[in-house]
DNA sequence: ATGAATCGTTCACTTAAGTTAAGAAATGGC
DNA sequence: GCCATTTCTTAACTTAAGTGAACGATTCAT
C-alpha cells in the first residue's frame, strides 16, 4: 500500500528515507465502508482524500434530489473546497465502495511543507496539473452533447460506467437517468 | 499599474520592498490590441497571462467552429495548460479587447521561486483558489440548464454579457448562438 | 463612404432532453 | 429466502436545443 503511494510521488519529487518515515508516521492510512458519508454539506473540514483503492463520489443535493458531480478513483486526489475556502461544503462526498483511503488535514499538510520544502513544491505541481485536468474535462464537457460525454467516458473512464450506478452517472454527464437509458438504448440501436 | 499587481498579491503573501523590485525588474508589462492571438494552437508556449485591463478569451476551433470555454478579464490570470502539461497547444488564447497583460513565464517563474520561497507559496495557493473556483463553476455548469446558466452569469460576470459578442457567450454557455438567441427573447416575454 | 464580411435575430423544422408515470430488475436488510 | 427499497428501463407527452436558411444590423477595411 505505502508503495503504491510513494511511486506515485515520486512523478513529482524524489523523497529521502526519512522524508518517506515522516510521512508514514503521520498515520493516514484508513479503511471506510460503501456508503460511508466523509463529508456532509454544512460542515467544515480539514481533510483531503487520496483513493489508494475504491472510489469515492462528491454529490449535491438540489431540491431533495442528488446531483452527483464528480468520481475519484485509484490514484486520485480530492480537497473538497470547502477546505481550500475555509467554508461550510455545498456538497457531500461519500464512498461508491469500500475503500482505502489516504486521509491527510491541512495542519498536517502545513508541518510537513515547513519541514521539507520539497512537499510544497510537490503539492503546486500536483495542484497545477490537477487545474489542468480539470479545465480540459470543462472545455470537453462544454464543447459536446450528452451523447458526446458518454462515448467520451466509455473511452476515458470505461471502468465508471462498470462500477458507478446509473443515476449517478447521468448527473455527472449533466442529464436524467431517464435520459441515460435511453441514450444508451439508441447507442445500441445504432450499432446493429 | 503596478499597485494593482501588489494588492492582489498582497491577499496571498506579503513582499518586501527588494521583492517587490525584482518582480518589476522583470519587466512583464505589456499593451496588447483588441484581436492579437497570443497562442496558437499546435504552438508550444510557455507564457502565462495575468490580466490587468481587458478582456482575454480561450478557444477551440472544432469542424472549423470557434467554440470558446474561458474568458479572463481583470484580477484573473490564465496559465494554458499546454504550459504545464509542456505539450502543444489544443487552443487558442486572444484578445477580446485592447489589454494590459503581464506575461511571465516558466523559466522567470522557477528563477524567482528559488530566490523566494514565498513565491512558491503564493503560486500553491493561488493554484489552489483556483481549483476551487473552477471546480464551483464546473458543477454549477453540470447541474443547470442553459437558461439557469445565462441567468446566472448575469448575476455573477454581467460584464461580460455587455462586453462580448453573443457568439462567443453562446459556446461559453455550451449553446448555439441561436439558442442565446432564442432563449433571451423567451426571457424577455417572461419578465412582460 | 461604400462594399464585404461578420454578427444577431427570427423562423420552420428536426432531434433530443425533461417530465411524469408505471412496471421490471436488482439490491440490501433481516 | 423474502420483503422492502432502490435502481433501471420503457413509454407518451412536453419543452427546449440543434439545424439550415434568410434577412437586417453592425463592423471592418480600404
Amino acid at each position: 500500500m505505502k508503495n503504491i503511494l510513494f511511486d506515485f510521488i515520486s512523478k513529482y519529487v524524489s523523497l529521502t528515507e526519512e522524508e518517506k518515515n515522516a510521512i508514514v508516521s503521520l498515520d493516514i492510512f484508513h479503511s471506510v465502508k460503501k456508503g460511508t458519508i466523509l463529508l456532509k454539506e454544512g460542515e467544515k473540514s480539514k481533510a483531503s482524500y487520496f483513493v489508494l483503492k475504491g472510489c469515492i463520489r462528491t454529490y449535491y443535493v438540489l431540491d431533495g434530489e442528488e446531483k452527483t458531480t464528480a468520481f475519484y478513483t485509484e490514484m486520485e486526489a480530492l480537497t473538497p473546497t470547502c477546505v481550500i475556502n475555509k467554508t461550510p461544503s455545498e456538497y457531500y462526498v461519500s464512498c461508491v465502495e469500500d475503500c482505502i483511503l489516504l486521509i491527510s488535514n491541512t495542519d498536517m499538510e502545513a508541518e510537513i511543507n515547513s519541514k521539507f520544502p520539497k512537499f510544497e513544491t510537490m503539492c503546486r505541481l500536483f495542484a497545477e496539473e490537477l487545474l489542468a485536468k480539470q479545465r480540459i474535462d470543462f472545455d470537453e464537457f462544454k464543447t459536446s452533447s450528452p451523447e458526446q460525454r458518454y462515448l467520451n467516458l466509455l473511452q476515458k473512464r470505461p471502468d465508471l460506467v462498470q462500477r458507478v450506478p446509473q443515476h449517478q452517472l447521468a448527473s455527472y454527464l449533466g442529464i436524467k437517468p431517464q435520459s441515460l437509458s435511453r441514450l444508451r438504448a439508441r447507442l445500441l440501436e445504432k450499432k446493429s
